[in-house]
RNA sequence: GCGAACUUGGCGGAAUGGUAGACGCAGGAGACUUAAAAUCUCCAGCCUGUAAAGGCGUGCGGGUUCGAGUCCCGCAGUUCGCACCA
């Protein structure tokens, strides 16, 4: 669908005002761009240029557009427009990651249906993309909140469940006993619903699970293979997956506990297995510790009331990590005790509110000298501490543990057979010994967890399995896909409205055709952006994906985001890549070939006299101080941070578009600051990028109204044109660099700098090759604004080149290498690396000539007075340094 | 608490181990204008000095090097993530 590039025309009559008039200008050319169809491509590449896939991460529709969105994607069509001139075919589609709690939020506390409130801000939300120019597939447009893209996500998961990837078993939710349903974390506000204010409790569910952690070593040898991610993002994972070697030790019960028997107890709680990284200070061991959700913890509180009391005060604690390791360590001493594996001795085993259920195997054994939490706790709980590796260089005789564990390596001191060893062999003669004694082996751990995806909502994709008494959790028949949400549902009620739907949720049993209830869990909204980039390729097929189209277009060869998400979901579509090749539905691992992390945009916060957040549009900013328009009140300004509407320190998009175009939008979100850093949008900035743009096109207006066109450049032309010539072919050169590097802040600088160039050119028109260069340098000018300020670059070159292709046609610049050479270098002149001269050179010039003349500079000559010079350091082009003595 | 990163003029930032502060914003001086806006020209890290020049300077403290914003070690501050927000 692609046209060719000579049959388009360019509209017929450009701005004719006195400025760039953006608010004629900016639609015309977008209707110009679509008219030509210039950014559809097809189902599978074409063969005859390499492709490009370029991706920015699809937005949640909250209803507005927000600086964020505005950044990442203009970081994006930067790419993707400079792509495409580079000749490559781009894939650069957008939709909506349209599933999640907000709209829930808003149906409860503003009766709107999620359906309606969330197309209606897909709506709004496309217009200002839409007016914002970027070359978008829009075409290939999909919200993951159609069945028509839900639908396909449910056949993925049965898929998934058909390979064995699903498992379905019990886990930990945040529950609210007021509001009777179940609370994300960021819904759990100090151990308390935020909308209740009830104390939260955990409670136990039966959950799908996707099993992950059947990919994590793949996941982790991946991470190599991923040189165009950021190390961090790529340390952050490797972390997050956390393999650690160590080994599983199995403490028997030193005696039946007091008050309890063995009835009931399951034979795995007659002993106490935990995992350790650290089985060379099993001899410095002083408690056991279990988690409150642990087997026996549960055990011992049937018949101990203090230890129900002080599990259910940990279950108040909520599900998430932060807030269990962040909590005060506490522990309830459970008067049980087990059989040290090596020594005659036994140790209490304690309950502790920082021991997790979900690591290892939900218990550990505590040496305070070797673990600063186990330490603290000991302390606390008045626990001995034997310190068990002596650190390099230090004496037995006078180390002792007080306020901080030795965690590193050293000398085993106090361990019995292990005594004199390093912490590496005491390691391996440990977990040879345990292995022997048929207490223990050394065992991976992996800290990833499965993913558990139900969630009891109303607002996400149905999970497509129907309960039956008989048969238990059968799988929708594909005939039946998609099962979709049922449109008539309140939420008047608190708890999902799936739950009580009168009919949706009664049907019969596929298998059997007894009554049975369809599963009223929805996926997590992660589901749904973990496969959106393949559904992309081909966005309107019957089935998931189209094997042609995905192995044409991916990898996803750039992928543009926020930081935020650089664990869980770039993990998460890492799983599920995996997962869809082993289900046939791809045939890739690694979906994101290159990423970058762009940085938030904040803005400076405002307070009234009496502490009310102010938006920027209430204040004036005057030299002497900020006031409150209208009033004259005074204001605070308060720091930059990243815009939120609770602070008010927001900037619509839509407003700036309406004020400066989308050109001035975009071009000032990437100057300035680097993109992976965070940015501040200031009034000033935005005013500046504004004065940049209407500059610009009046030096190129001048030159297309004043300067004669010529085809070839004059053989003799004077230094001035040569000068300009040289800027043009030289910005050509660092521009197309910064663009590969990512560093556009530095593209927009040299932008800036061919542009003053072409200013001082104006001075001398007369020169002989000025008008030559005049206009080559306004041609460059033009393709090198273009991916960022697009409309701009179109008009100015309708203005320059009428009834031509128009830009976004147009192969990029390439530099001419023999104006790329300096002709004379300036070389600094330092003595013991200070820097006290410069002199020129020619390039490459010979070292022994510079050198001289580099001693003979007055002020260098004058310092060396007296002194010997021990060495003389010639880097060419660059500097000369003499090494003096005495 | 754990994990990851960041820190350079008044501000955003530039700088293959080689002239720190490119480019921009804000500021100052001047030109144009009846005036303002807009535009154009010039100045500008801090300290001493009329100048020439010199001293100091990339969060703080050490180290490697002829030479460190850049590499190494330690510290402080800020930001992000922590599995049911997306």
């Amino acid at each position: 669908m692609t046209q060719p590039a000579n049959t388009s025309t360019t509209p017929a009559h450009p701005a004719t005002g006195v400025s760039f008039d953006f608010q004629t200008v900016e639609p015309r050319w977008q209707k110009a761009w679509n008219e030509a169809g210039v950014f559809t491509v097809p189902d599978v590449p074409p063969a005859d240029k390499p492709k490009y896939y370029v991706l920015e991460m699809f937005p949640y529709p909250s209803g507005q557009l927000h600086m964020g969105h505005v950044r990442n994607y203009a970081l994006g069509d930067v790419v993707a427009r400079y792509k495409r001139a580079r000749g490559y075919a781009v894939l650069h589609p957008m939709g909506w990651d349209a599933f999640g709690l907000p709209a829930e939020n808003a149906a409860r506390e503003r009766g709107v249906h999620p359906q309606d409130w969330t197309l209606k801000n897909i709506a709004a939300m496309r217009a200002t993309l839409q007016r914002l120019g970027f070359s978008l597939n829009w075409d290939r447009e999909i919200a993951t909140c159609l069945p028509e893209y839900y639908g396909k996500q449910q056949k993925l998961f049965l898929d998934f469940l058909q390979a064995g990837l699903v498992e379905r078993r019990e886990s930990w939710v945040n529950w609210d006993p007021i509001d009777q349903t179940v609370l994300a974390n960021e819904q759990v506000v100090e151990g308390r619903g935020w909308r209740s204010g009830a104390l939260i409790e955990k409670k136990k569910l039966s959950q799908w699970f996707l099993k992950i952690t059947d990919f994590a070593e793949d996941l982790l040898d991946g991470l190599k293979t991923l040189d165009r991610w950021p190390d961090r993002v790529r340390t952050m994972q490797e972390r997050w997956i956390g393999r650690s070697e160590g080994a599983h030790i199995t403490f028997s019960l030193h005696q039946p506990p007091q008050g309890l028997t063995n009835e009931g107890l399951d034979s795995n709680l007659n002993a106490v297995e935990v995992f350790t990284t650290r089985p060379d200070t099993l001899f410095g061991m002083s408690f056991l510790a279990i988690a409150p959700d642990h087997p026996l913890a549960a055990y011992v509180a049937q018949s101990n009331k203090d230890a129900a009391e002080f599990i259910a005060e940990c279950r108040r604690l909520g599900t998430s990590v932060e807030a269990v390791e962040t909590a005060e360590k506490r522990g309830f001493d459970t008067g049980l005790r087990v059989n040290h594996p090596f020594m005659d001795k036994s140790f209490p085993i304690w309950i502790a509110n920082f021991v997790l259920m979900d690591y290892g195997t939900g218990a550990l054994f505590g040496c305070p000298s070797g673990d600063q939490r186990d330490l603290d706790f000991a302390h606390k709980y008045n626990l001995p501490v034997t310190p068990v590796v002596l650190p390099q260089g230090k004496d037995q005789a006078d180390f002792a543990i007080t306020k901080n564990a030795f965690t590193g390596d050293g000398t085993l001191i106090n361990s019995g057979f292990l005594d004199g060893l390093s912490t590496e062999e005491a390691r391996k003669e440990a977990i040879t010994r345990l292995e022997e004694l048929g207490v223990g082996k050394g065992v991976v751990n992996w800290r990833l967890r499965d993913w558990g995806v139900s969630r009891q909502r109303y607002w996400g994709c149905p999970i497509p399995v129907i309960h039956c008494e008989s048969c238990g959790p059968v799988p929708v028949p594909d005939a039946q896909l998609p099962v979709k949400l049922p449109e008539d549902v309140t939420f008047d009620k608190p708890g999902n409205p799936l739950d009580h739907h009168a009919t949706w949720k009664h049907v019969a049993c596929p298998k059997c055709g007894k009554p049975a209830v369809r599963e009223t869990d929805t996926f997590d909204t992660f589901v749904d952006s973990s496969w959106y980039f393949a559904r992309f390729t081909a966005p309107h097929a019957p089935t998931p994906t189209v094997r042609d189209a995905a192995d044409g277009w991916l990898a996803v060869d750039q992928y543009i985001g926020g930081i935020e998400h650089a664990i869980l979901h770039l993990l998460y579509a890492r799983f599920f890549t995996r997962a869809m090749r082993k289900t046939g539905h791809l045939d890739l691992s690694e979906p994101f070939a290159g990423l970058f992390t762009q940085g938030m945009v904040n803005h400076e916060s405002y307070k009234d006299a009496a502490g009310n957040w102010l938006y920027p549009e209430e204040v004036d900013l005057r030299p002497e101080g900020a006031v409150k328009r209208g009033t004259e009140d005074a204001v605070t300004v308060g720091r930059v941070e990243k815009m939120s509407k609770s602070k008010r320190n927001t900037v619509s998009p839509e407003a700036i578009i309406e004020r400066f175009g989308s050109d001035t939008a975009r071009w000032f979100v990437l100057s300035d600051s680097p993109p992976e850093r965070d940015m501040e949008w200031t009034e000033a900035g935005v005013s500046g990028a504004a004065r940049f743009a209407q500059r610009l096109f009046r030096l190129v207006r001048t030159v297309a109204e004043t300067v004669p066109a010529q085809n070839t450049c004059p053989a003799d032309i004077a230094s001035e044109a040569d000068t300009l010539r040289r800027a043009t072919h030289r910005t050509i050169a660092a521009v197309t660099e910064a663009l590969e590097a990512f560093t556009i802040n530095v593209a927009v600088a040299r932008i800036h700098e061919l542009t003053s160039a072409l200013a001082d050119a104006e001075k001398t028109p007369e020169l002989d090759g000025i008008a030559f260069a005049r206009r080559e340098a306004a041609r460059v000018l033009c393709q090198l604004c273009a991916p960022m300020m697009p409309h701009l670059a179109e008009e100015m070159f309708a203005l320059l080149e009428p009834g031509k292709t128009m830009v976004v046609e147009l192969p990029w610049p390439e530099a001419d290498p023999s104006l790329l050479a300096a002709t004379q270098v300036t070389l600094a002149v330092q003595i013991m690396g200070k820097l006290r001269g410069k002199i020129d050179a020619a390039p490459d010039e010979d070292s022994a000539a510079v050198i001289a003349r580099a001693e003979a500079e007055p002020n260098v000559a004058r310092l060396l007075e007296g002194k010997r010079i021990v060495k003389r350091i010639h880097v060419p082009n660059r500097i000369v340094n003499f090494v003096t003595a005495g």
